[in-house]
DNA sequence: GTGAAAGCGCTAACAC
DNA sequence: GTGTTAGCGCTTTCAC
C-alpha cells in the first residue's frame, strides 16, 4: 500500500506523480513501450516487459484511470441506479452488482433516485464519465430509456425496454406456488394487493401470473389497489383487504406486507388466524416479523450479478445487445399463512 | 435529456461528441471562453456567456468530466467503503452519504470490502479515480491507514485516526439511558455481549460507557465475548448468556440482537419474561420483530450525512482537517426489556 | 518489437 | 475580458 497513489518526491520536495514517462527514462524506454507493458504485454518481449515493470514498481508508478478513460474512451465503472437505497429490496441487488463489476475490474457508481426527474439528472451528469447503466427501478417513460439505451449501454431490471439488455424476475413459478399453498390451505379466493407506480411492470406479471395459477387451481383471485410499495402502503392495503372480507393476500412486495402484519396486529386481526398474508421479495427481515413472512423468494443478489454480467458484456464482447436474463422464483413457507379461517 | 452525452453527427455519418472546440467555433471564441463560460462564468461578460452557453446548449455540449479531471486533478467523486453492503446497519451510512454527495454534485462510488486486503485493493483501485473516501468499517491497522490518510482526503466512521477527519457515534447517552433503564425495571446486573474486530473502536466505547453508566446507577456490569456482529454470533451469544445467568443483555449491535431473540425462542426462554436483550443501531428490522427490540438508536443517516461534509469540507475549503463529528444516541424502548426476573 | 509524435477534451497561465 | 498556447498522462497510429 505504500504506493497507494503513485508519488515520488518532484523538484522542491513537492510531491508529485509517478507518470508513464517517468518510468520511460528510469527503463531507458519509449513511453508508448511503457503503455504497452501495462496494457498490450503480449506485443513486448519478455525481457523489455519484464524489465519495464520492475522500473515500474520500484519507482510506484501506478496507471491513471482518468488518463486511460481520456484516451481510450473506456472509464471502467459502470452506474447502478436504485429508487430508494435504505429500501432492503436493493440490498441483494447492489451487491450483486458491486460484486460483479469489482470482480471484473469495474467500479460501481450508485445513484439513488426518487423522481424522475432525479434520475435523468443522473443519467446526465454520469453519462460521461460511466461506460454503461443498470436501472434498478427506472421510472423514466419508455422514450426517455430509448433515448438513453441509444447513448449508452443500459440493463434494465423488471423492465423490458426494446435494444437494452434486461434481468426479468419470472413470477410465475413463485406465484404457482403461492396459489397451490393457499389452495391447499382452503382457502378460495385470493386478494392481490397491487403497488408500485404505473410503470412497473413487475406489478401486473405477478398479478397476472397468479390469476392464471389460482385458475388452474380453481380459486379465485382479484386485485385491489395499487397501493404504494412501503410499510405505510401496507397498512392501507391492510384496512383494504380487512373491508373487504378476504382470508387471503399476498402482497406486491414484502415491505408492504410487512406493513400489512403491523397493521393487522395493531387492529387485532389474527395472522395466520383470521387473514393469512405474503409477501414477495424474501428482503431481509421478512423471517425477523412476527409472524414471519411466508413469502415468494426473487434472488435479487443474483439478479444484480446478472445485471452487471449483461452490463459488462455488453461493454466488451460484441454487439449482440438486447439480451436477457430470467431470475427464477420460489414459494418460502413460514408462520403468516395458514388453513383458512371456518366458513 | 435529448442531449444526453453530448452527440453530433460526424464527417461519415457517425456520431462524434461535440467537444469545446465545436461550440468555439460555432460561436465565434476561443475555446477558453467556452471553457469560462462553464468553469468560471464571473469571468466573462454577461453578453458572451449567454451567447456561448447558447450556442452550447443548441449544440447538445456537455463538458466531460473525464478531461477536466484530466487537467484540474478533480473527480468530483468519492467513494465509500464499507464491510458488508448487505447488513441494513449501512443502509442509512449509504444513503446519507449518497445524499449529500449528489446534493453537492458529487458522484458516490460505492466498495463492498470483505477482509483488510479487499479494502486495501480497493483503496489502490480507486485512489486516482476519486478526490476522497469514507471508511465505514476500515479493516486496516492503524499504519495503513495512515499511509492512505498521507495520500488522500479521509474520512473515517467509528475510527479514530490522527490527521483524517471522523465520524464517531457517541455512545454515552444512549447506554446511560439504557442502564437507567434496566435499573429502573428492577435488574441489578446487565452483560454486555462484545462484537466486531480488535480494530472495531465503537465496541469499547460502547462498553466503557456502559459500564461507567451502570456503575453510576449502581448496578454491576460484565462482558462476554467478543461475537461475531451477525445473527449466527448472536444466537452464540445467547447461549453465552443464558449459562451465565443474566437478566438482561445488551448486544454489540441490533443484528447480534435479533441473533439473541431467535435463539432465546428457540430455546423456549422468554423475553423479557426470564431475560431482558437490547441492541445498538436502530437498524431496519429492529422494530419488525417478535418481541419489537429496544435498542439504542445512532442516527447512521446522518452520520453518512456528516462523513460526506466532512470529507467535502475538506476536499473544498482550507485544509483544516482532522476535523470530527460525533453523533449522538438515544434509547428506544421497544418490548425486548422489561422487570427483572423475581429472585 | 520499439520509438516518435499526434492527439483525447479540457484548464490555466500568460499575453494582449 | 478574451485569445493563445502549453500541457494533464496516457494510447495509438505510423515509421523504422
Amino acid at each position: 500500500l505504500h504506493w497507494l497513489i503513485g508519488v515520488a518526491v518532484g523538484t522542491r520536495g513537492r510531491p508529485r506523480r509517478v507518470t508513464i514517462s517517468d518510468v520511460a527514462a528510469g527503463a531507458g524506454v519509449a513511453t508508448s513501450t511503457v503503455s504497452r507493458a501495462f496494457s498490450r504485454p503480449d506485443l513486448l518481449t519478455v525481457e523489455t516487459r519484464e524489465h519495464v515493470l520492475q522500473v515500474a514498481d520500484q519507482l510506484g508508478y501506478r496507471p491513471s484511470p482518468i488518463a486511460r478513460a481520456m484516451t481510450t474512451g473506456v472509464t471502467n465503472t459502470i452506474a447502478l441506479l436504485v429508487g430508494d437505497i435504505t429500501n432492503p429490496y436493493f440490498f441483494g441487488l447492489i451487491r450483486g452488482a458491486e460484486r460483479q463489476a469489482a470482480a471484473a475490474g469495474y467500479t460501481l457508481v450508485l445513484a439513488d433516485n426518487d423522481s424522475a426527474e432525479a434520475e435523468e439528472r443522473s443519467i446526465a451528469r454520469l453519462a460521461r464519465s460511466v461506460d454503461g447503466f443498470i436501472l434498478g427501478t427506472s421510472r423514466l417513460n419508455d422514450e426517455e430509456l430509448r433515448s438513453v439505451v441509444r447513448e449508452r449501454a443500459v440493463v434494465t431490471v423488471n423492465r423490458p425496454v426494446t435494444g437494452a439488455a434486461q434481468v426479468l424476475v419470472d413470477s410465475e413459478p413463485g406465484m404457482r406456488q403461492a396459489a397451490e399453498h393457499l389452495a391447499s390451505l382452503g382457502h378460495r379466493s385470493v386478494t392481490y394487493l397491487a403497488g408500485g407506480s404505473a410503470l412497473t411492470w413487475i406489478d401486473k406479471a405477478q398479478w397476472r401470473s397468479l390469476r392464471a395459477a389460482c385458475d388452474d387451481v380453481g380459486i379465485s383471485a382479484d386485485q385491489l389497489g395499487r397501493f404504494s410499495p412501503t410499510l405505510d402502503g401496507g397498512a392501507a392495503a391492510a384496512d383494504a383487504a380487512v373491508f373487504a372480507g378476504t382470508s387471503a393476500v399476498v402482497a406486491f412486495n414484502d415491505m408492504m406486507a410487512l406493513g400489512v402484519l403491523r397493521r393487522l396486529a395493531d387492529r387485532g386481526v389474527s395472522v395466520p388466524g383470521d387473514i393469512s398474508v405474503m409477501g414477495v421479495d424474501d428482503m431481509f427481515g421478512a423471517d425477523l416479523c412476527a409472524p414471519r413472512l411466508t413469502t415468494v423468494r426473487a434472488d435479487l443478489e443474483s439478479a444484480g450479478r446478472g445485471a452487471a454480467d449483461l452490463l459488462l458484456g455488453a461493454l466488451t464482447g460484441p454487439a449482440r445487445r438486447s439480451r436477457r436474463m430470467v431470475v427464477p422464483t420460489g414459494l418460502v413457507v413460514r408462520e403468516s399463512t395458514g388453513d383458512a379461517p371456518p366458513g
